[in-house]
DNA sequence: GCCGTTTTCGGCCCGACTGTTTTCAGTCG
């Protein structure tokens, strides 16, 4: 569906350029809609128009629509193209800035020249931006830190988002004739949470064939090194990609070496080096005598190590456990029995509470979560008591009706107000399974109110969970400021367990929190935070970052049985 | 630019928050 991303990339960036005109700000608001539907639409965008039925997508009419086809026709939209020659603004990063919307962009652009990152800086560092009518020193300090962390997350592609396109690829390259074996290599295989560049490592025969077949792959914008062994690409959405052939005597060493981390890989060399041995990537050699290469597992043992999985291969102490023998065993996506955090559109979910249960059954969970925003989230129609105590009902009833052969758990993602109170009474918050606490406003209180302010909603003694604890996105908001230490003090105090909100661009907590609150015998819910049926699907990454944070089956709340589970809730 | 249908034209989600102002524009979700 690597389409998909592209046109609401095109559409995106066609909206904040109608928007910098402020002429038609309804149209902008089209395109915008149209962005939402496409992305969401989980369905291949090529396949609808084969089908001729782009307008059966919401938010897509006759003129989008006809711009959709011209695209996947032409490779690029004719009024998209008259905007960028009028406005020849990077709009896209520039909108990417915390802050900075499509006013800002004009403005700056207008009074200032600004057109990409660089001149913006400049503009904010010279002290020009307080200036203007409208903007202050803080703004232009805003702006300042809102480039650093545009241009730390730049050049890094969320790990979903490599893995809607990697797998086709993968297929693509695999056909290829004489190819033995295609893996993805470097940070992919280690589940980061983004991805630089990938890494293909392909075992094949005819490794010219392979480079042919790479370096003409259908969303291919440009062809950076094109070699006898390593074909470098740049994919239309901005990706590189490295492709390698690798014999087949050394491609495990390849895989080892590819795989990386750099640090852990020194780690090894040096155990190699003490060992009178050599490592590098096309094998283990005692003098010219190729002791291991062809599967990782091999150069693992040959050093006296049991196999690492990639996940921890980040000099972060796995290779002193492995030789101690205490490296834990990772929980595994079958281990999960249930999804704590999920919503419907009773509040900013997409689907009804019966199609997330449907969905939910299939995935065979044994418990199933619904956790509705509460009302202090009116964007999000979040919901007030009374409308709380009717979804109880509503529960208990489809509970009882058999339907499904799994229980339906009654929860709430409640707000966490600015003093630390909720905002629902505990008498209704004493009538549900599940109450999981968040931050959803005051993001940038300051750290010693952020963390009373969670502290003291943890306090609460009906509060089961504290939901994606530092309310990160990744590449879009940091974290704000708050004091895991004694949060999780408070936490363990009261039996509340962490977060880990599996969704793509939080997983929050990260890997380094995460041990730090096991280490503290927290208990983990990793919870897709679904907010349509697609998005339970968001398991899998909240597992590899568990995985990456050193966390265990025992550690994980929803892997244990309902029985016991409901234990743990009543505290 | 899309959409519904007591509307094929006229409205389009909307309230909180911030930083800038001194009543509000812009951004966010």
């Amino acid at each position: 569906m690597a389409k998909n991303a592209e046109i609401a990339r095109a559409l995106k960036e066609l909206a904040l350029l109608v928007e910098i005109e402020g002429k038609e700000k309804y149209a902008a608001r089209a395109y915008k809609r149209a962005v939402r539907s496409i992305t969401s639409l989980g369905e291949d965008i090529e396949a609808v128009a084969n089908r001729e039925e782009l307008e059966s997508i919401p938010g897509i009419g006759k003129g989008i629509s006809k711009k959709i086809r011209r695209y996947l026709e032409t490779g690029s939209i004719p009024l998209l193209e008259r905007l960028r020659a009028r406005i020849p603004v990077k709009v896209m990063v520039l909108d990417s800035i915390p802050g900075v919307g499509p006013k800002t962009i004009a403005l700056l652009y207008h009074e200032l020249g600004v057109t990409d990152l660089d001149s913006l800086e400049k503009a904010a560092r010279d002290g020009k931006i307080a200036l203007l009518k409208g903007m202050g020193k803080k703004t232009e300090t805003q702006i300042i830190e809102g480039i650093d962390l545009v241009r730390s997350g730049l050049d890094r592609t969320l790990l979903a988002d490599a893995m809607s396109v990697v797998e086709t690829i993968r297929q693509k390259i695999q056909n290829v004739d004489g190819v033995n074996q295609v893996v993805i290599a470097g940070s992919y295989r280690r589940r980061r949470e983004t991805v630089g560049d990938l890494d293909f490592l392909v075992d094949a025969d005819d490794p010219e064939l392979v480079m042919e077949a790479f370096s003409t792959l259908d969303n291919v914008q440009d062809v950076l090194v094109k070699g006898p062994t390593k074909t470098a690409v740049r994919l239309k959405s901005s990706l590189q990609m490295d492709l390698r052939v690798i014999p087949t005597e050394s491609f495990g060493a390849g895989l080892q070496y590819f795989t990386g981390s750099v640090d852990h890989n020194v780690r090894l060399r040096g155990i190699a080096r003490s060992m009178g041995l050599k490592l590098n990537e096309y094998g283990l050699y005692r003098d010219e005598e190729l002791v291991a290469g062809e599967r990782e597992e091999d150069i693992y043992e040959s050093l006296g190590l049991a196999w690492i999985t990639p996940e921890l291969r980040e000099n972060h102490g796995e290779i002193d456990a492995v030789k101690n023998g205490t490296l834990p065993h990772l929980v595994k996506l079958d281990d999960i029995r249930g999804d704590l955090h999920s919503h419907t559109d009773q509040s900013d979910g997409s689907n009804t509470i019966e199609e997330m249960l449907d969905a939910a059954a299939e995935r065979e969970h044994e418990y199933f979560c619904v956790s509705d925003h509460t009302q202090s989230l009116t964007i999000a129609n979040g919901m007030d008591e009374e409308r709380l105590l009717e979804r109880i009902e509503e529960i208990d009833t489809l509970n009882t009706s058999g339907k499904w052969d799994m229980m339906i758990l009654k929860g709430a993602e409640v707000d966490i107000l600015a003093d630390g109170t909720l905002d629902i009474t505990d008498d209704v918050l004493a009538q549900l399974d599940v109450v999981t606490v968040s931050v959803h406003s005051r993001m940038k209180d300051s750290k010693k109110v952020m963390t009373e302010r969670v502290c003291t909603a943890l306090e609460n003694k009906h509060v089961h969970l504290l939901g994606h604890p530092t309310g990160r996105l990744i590449g879009k908001r940091a974290e704000f400021e708050i004091d895991l230490e004694p949060v999780f003090e408070v936490a363990k105090k009261n039996q509340v367990a962490m977060e880990l909100n599996a969704n793509p661009y939080r997983l929050d907590l990260n890997p380094g929190n995460l041990r730090a609150a096991i280490n503290m015998d927290l208990k983990i819910a990793i919870n897709t935070d679904a907010h349509k049926v697609s998005e339970l699907d968001y398991m899998k990454f909240g597992i590899f970052q568990a995985r990456r944070g050193w966390i265990t089956k025992s550690d994980v709340l929803n892997t244990m049985a309902l029985k016991d589970l409901q234990k743990w809730l009543k505290k």
